[in-house]
RNA sequence: GGCCCCGUAGCUCAGGGGAUAGAGCGACCGCCUCCUAAGCGGUAGGUCACAGGUUCGAAUCCUGUCGGGGCCGCCA
């Protein structure tokens, strides 16, 4: 129930009658026409552009538009006044009944309020983390992952068909290394010193593996060289780092539903073959790149390589695919996985990566435009950084200096709920300021709290209700008379909940569920002033002496809450039902 | 050199064609004998970096300039 689609409906279906009664010229595109709350609550409930953006096609003066338009929305019994203002705006206000309506749709719906059609089944693959599996999460994963997830419960809640997914970067270099390092370990297990060499990963995460590297193989490798131990040990350590990135993901209550390997693609002639399909697109040719502008490395060299030609498709420069001794650059298999992805079937993909790969979007959209042919859009999510804070003072982060951050230390001081809830209060292409001080103090200046304590507020008005012995189950609040709220201060609170499934499907179109989080500080906000007048007058408060006059107030009251929840819901946090 | 992101109140940030540009913090003023104060109400504060352009209308779109950050290269 979008009551701003409704009116628009409603607005869109009288300028047919308007054309229909000769009042309008036919063929008007009507594509423009929008039903918005109006920048200052003052001017109504709702605006509509109608009459200006009509004006011109129309060849009338917008006045004369907004005039006749107001005069057959009036006919409509949701519509009290619909009066002509400013350079042609047409501002409606909307009948008490209209947003106790709203209250009544909350009640009912629960936290499938707001749920939209928008996005009409569509399957969407989000794509995220994908941190290579060779250490544990760290903050700036932390970020990707709970964007990424809030992301996908947004489009799951606006109508897509989300698959949630993560691409482990099993096949290249990297693996290699973890393999040696957690070797030292399994030495070290064994009694001998580890030799952890420049490059290796010196974490003491992998001294568990190098433990159970020892249970499994015991001695055997010890003597052996690298090429008889080197796949065994890498297998086993990257499925160790899986096991623990999983784990730090299911802290952060992130699930994924499908982990894809990169590894995988070797050997299957996956690359291969997609390769082989931008060739018979002429898009894979042997050439030289020109060497690039303005510093140039000391190294460089002119070379013949393999390259895709990504500019065919928007990218700057041409792209090499393989090495000059013929090996696959990392882009290959890329190109092979969003190749993997286009041909499962999805409509659409998004890859959530860091700013740091930003570099990396022109080469990705090519490549998903030409193996689709143009069918499936990739949109790239690019998450800034996160500074963290502690004590009024940056915290520095260094592996070196051992005060490299993971997701599991900011979890465990600062609870997944409110990680979840910081890390979603900026744009993703912000950065954020994490500070852990704030982050836990409770009070209003906190806006996981403020959020937190709107609803805990509503649990204790249902509580204290039932101690009176008001019965406040959700059908009972849905049948009250909510005629009985009247007050303006109570309509508006039922006015922002309204705003709730209009938000739902901006913040899903635009992939931004920042705005989520803001929408609840309104909500918030606004229950909490209802909460404080309700000191001065106490009419306004939710608990009433008569059951009838408190089931209203209380179903107001609820509504909200089940906003809020729905909405906590999308950002992956707990609504609470006390504060502690 | 090229590409991407950013520049909005003292600070942190929303708003991304529409009316007089918003919030929180900070500042200033007022408020707690009591029933809902881990507070509440109010005031001040802005050439939306700058310059052009498109438009009936630009903080919003386009171009350029300046300032901040990021990226580039057979490393993933």
């Amino acid at each position: 129930m979008n009551l701003f689609a409704e009116i628009r409906s409603l607005v869109v279906a009288s300028l047919d009658d308007m054309v229909a009664a000769g009042e309008l010229p036919a063929g008007l595109d009507t594509a423009n026409v929008a039903v918005e709350p109006p920048r200052d609550a003052a001017h109504g409930d709702m605006a509509t552009n109608a009459a200006m953006v009509l004006a011109k096609p129309a060849g009338m003066a917008p006045r004369a538009i907004a005039d006749a338009l107001a005069a057959r929305l009036v006919a409509d019994p949701r519509v009290v006044t619909a009066e002509a203002a400013g350079p042609g705006f047409l501002n409606l206000r909307l009948a008490p009944a209209v947003w106790q309506g709203v209250v009544r749709a909350a009640l009912g719906a629960g936290r499938d309020f707001g749920r939209s059609t928008l996005g009409q089944g569509a399957r969407v693959n989000v794509e995220f983390v994908s941190a290579n599996p060779t250490g544990p999460m760290h903050v700036g994963h932390t970020r990707g992952a709970v964007f990424g997830d809030a992301l996908a419960s947004l489009l799951d809640f606006a109508g897509y068909k989300v698959t949630r997914e993560y691409y482990i970067n099993d096949g290249g270099a990297q693996v290699d290394v973890l393999a040696r390092s957690a070797f030292e370990r399994y030495r070290e297990a064994n009694g001998l010193s580890p030799e952890i060499a420049e490059g290796l990963y010196p974490g003491d995460y992998l001294i568990p593996v190098g433990e159970a590297l020892k249970a499994k193989f015991g001695t055997r490798l010890l003597d052996q060289p690298e090429s008889v131990w080197l796949a065994d040990v890498r297998e086993f350590a990257t499925e160790a780092m899986m096991a623990m990135i999983r784990d730090d993901l299911a802290l952060l209550g992130v699930t994924m539903d499908v982990y894809s390997s990169e590894k995988a693609l070797y050997g299957t002639g996956k690359i291969e073959a997609a390769i082989e399909t931008l060739r018979g697109m002429d898009l894979i040719y042997e050439g030289t790149l020109e060497p690039p502008k303005g510093k140039l490395p000391e190294d460089w060299e002119e070379r013949e390589q393999t390259l895709f030609r990504s500019t065919a498709h928007g990218d700057d420069v041409d792209r090499p695919v393989k090495k000059s001794d013929g090996s696959w650059t990392y882009f290959a298999p890329d190109i092979a996985y969003h190749y993997d992805k286009v041909t499962r079937g999805f409509d659409q993909l998004i890859d959530i990566l860091g700013a740091d790969h930003g570099g990396y979007v022109k080469r990705l959209k090519a490549v998903v435009s030409a193996l689709s042919n143009g069918r499936v859009p990739l949109e790239v999510k690019l998450i800034q950084l996160v500074k963290l804070w502690k004590n009024g003072e940056p915290f520095k982060m260094s592996k070196r200096a051992g005060t490299f951050v993971t997701l599991r230390d900011v979890v465990e001081q600062a609870g997944a709920d409110v990680t979840r809830f910081v890390m979603l209060t900026r744009k993703n292409d912000a950065a954020l300021d994490f500070d852990f001080d704030k982050v836990l103090e409770q009070s209003k200046d906190n806006p996981v709290f403020y959020v937190q304590y709107a609803h805990a507020r509503v649990s204790s008005v249902l509580r204290k209700a039932a101690e009176a012995g008001i019965a406040t189950d959700d059908a009972t609040l849905a049948a009250a008379d909510l005629g009985r709220l009247d007050h303006e201060a109570e309509i508006g609170l039922a006015k922002k909940i309204a705003e709730w499934p209009r938000l739902v499907e901006i913040a899903a179109r635009g992939q931004e569920p920042h705005r989520v989080a803001f929408y609840l500080y309104e909500v918030a906000s606004d229950l909490h002033a209802l909460w404080n007048r309700g000191n001065e007058d106490t009419s306004l408060r939710f608990v009433q002496a008569d059951a009838a006059t408190s089931q209203a107030k209380i179903a107001l009251a609820r509504a909200a809450g089940v906003v809020i929840s729905a909405g906590l819901a999308i950002l992956g946090v707990t609504p609470v039902e006390e504060m502690r």
